[in-house]
DNA sequence: CCAGGTTTTCGCCTATCGGGCGAAAACGTG
DNA sequence: CACGTTTTCGCCCGATAGGCGAAAACCTGG
């Protein structure tokens, strides 16, 4: 989501949501308090700290430091956005101001990642969806077809994955009906890749 | 490393490198540069933003926002250091000042992960080691015993490790001479761990 | 109401990877 | 030269990612 920019510098560029951080509030309540201006911020289904942007020629005039943020919205969702600001897929970027583009990269990044080895998933997807759906969610996200029998397969082994019982209404062009899922837990939760450097215990302890 | 406050507020506590933020530089350089106070930092064999602290409370007096560094040094270098510091075990600090216990347990934490899905530990070792070194090295970032084994198996398998030829000095106890390894490449460099989520082709191109 | 098209789901097979164990190799020492 | 020590290697197993095709479950048109 970005806003289009009035005022030089980088007049009609796009940027990031953003602002000062005040005196009472860390960076989290900040830039939740930025966004709220934007749109409803109990809409994002998640949050987290990105990185330090710091260089001290990244925008005009006086120094400044930004901790950017990545922050996530349910694909269910189309949050109300001003008449300034809008919604860019991220492959596609118009032209931004300052480093944003750079830091948009980074949040890609660090989003593709977390989706391989964490239950991130659940920010993106709504309650409820079929695996198909939720393809197509990991395919945008990260830029290129994954498997539908995998994906499931996968999130299903690592314990984040679970049928509601329930079953999607069928398309127009037939077809069997998908089952519904959901992610057993919506909370941040990250699965270990590697176990080479863990000890043999908890891995054992399940057999 | 932590040097110990002379002047309140926690005066005798330890407490972190570091410093403001002068105009010309980054974060980065300006940590290198409060750094270099203390020790030499050709020495430092890898350094990487670790997250921003940034609660109202976090110190005394004025707000003050802190970006945190993750920094290593090799073992086989023993950088001299001030009076007033010191090197501490990660697992026994003393009383420290402020929140840096808890941006301690950050790094931690941060070197342990990336441990295990990255060649970091090539920052942690000599240019030659023997793969029991190697083991102690991880056990002791890790806090637990790692099988030296496996630690092999791994990181050669990842491509990560290298065979020197040469074999180590053997020890006044006798036993086999230990052969001599390397890091393939001493720059940060990450092995996907899932691949649920990667294009085919990568793994395929193998075979 | 049955044949054909569509979409999803499931089972089976394979390759790779982490992990454990014990034998073998290669050294010192008494 | 037998023995203790340390390292290295081979062999095994279980778990996981990935692919493929058959089967299941639905729609529509004839």
């Amino acid at each position: 989501m970005l806003w289009e920019r009035a005022r030089e510098p980088h007049a009609r560029r796009w940027s990031l949501p953003g602002g000062g951080l005040g005196d009472d509030e860390d960076v989290e309540t900040s830039i939740r308090r930025q966004l709220a201006e934007k749109v409803d911020v109990r809409q994002l289904s998640h949050v987290e700290q990105l990185a330090v942007f710091s260089a001290p020629g990244r925008v005009p005039g006086p120094r400044v430091v930004a901790t950017a943020f990545l922050g996530l919205v349910r694909s269910d969702t189309d949050p109300v956005v001003p008449s300034d600001t809008a919604w860019h897929p991220v492959d596609a970027l118009p032209a931004t101001a300052f480093d944003h583009e750079a830091i948009c990269r980074r949040a890609r990044h660090r989003l593709a990642a977390k989706l391989s080895y964490t239950n991130l998933g659940f920010a993106l997807a709504p309650p409820e969806f079929t695996i198909s759906a939720l393809r197509s969610l990991y395919s945008a996200a990260l830029g290129y077809r994954v498997s539908a029998t995998n994906l499931q397969r996968v999130l299903s082994r690592r314990g984040l994955l679970e049928p509601t019982g329930a079953v999607a209404p069928v398309g127009p062009s037939g077809g069997r009906p998908a089952a519904l899922f959901r992610f057993v837990s919506r909370e941040m939760r990250v699965t270990d890749p590697f176990a080479v450097l863990r000890p043999p215990s908890r891995r054992n302890l399940g057999t």
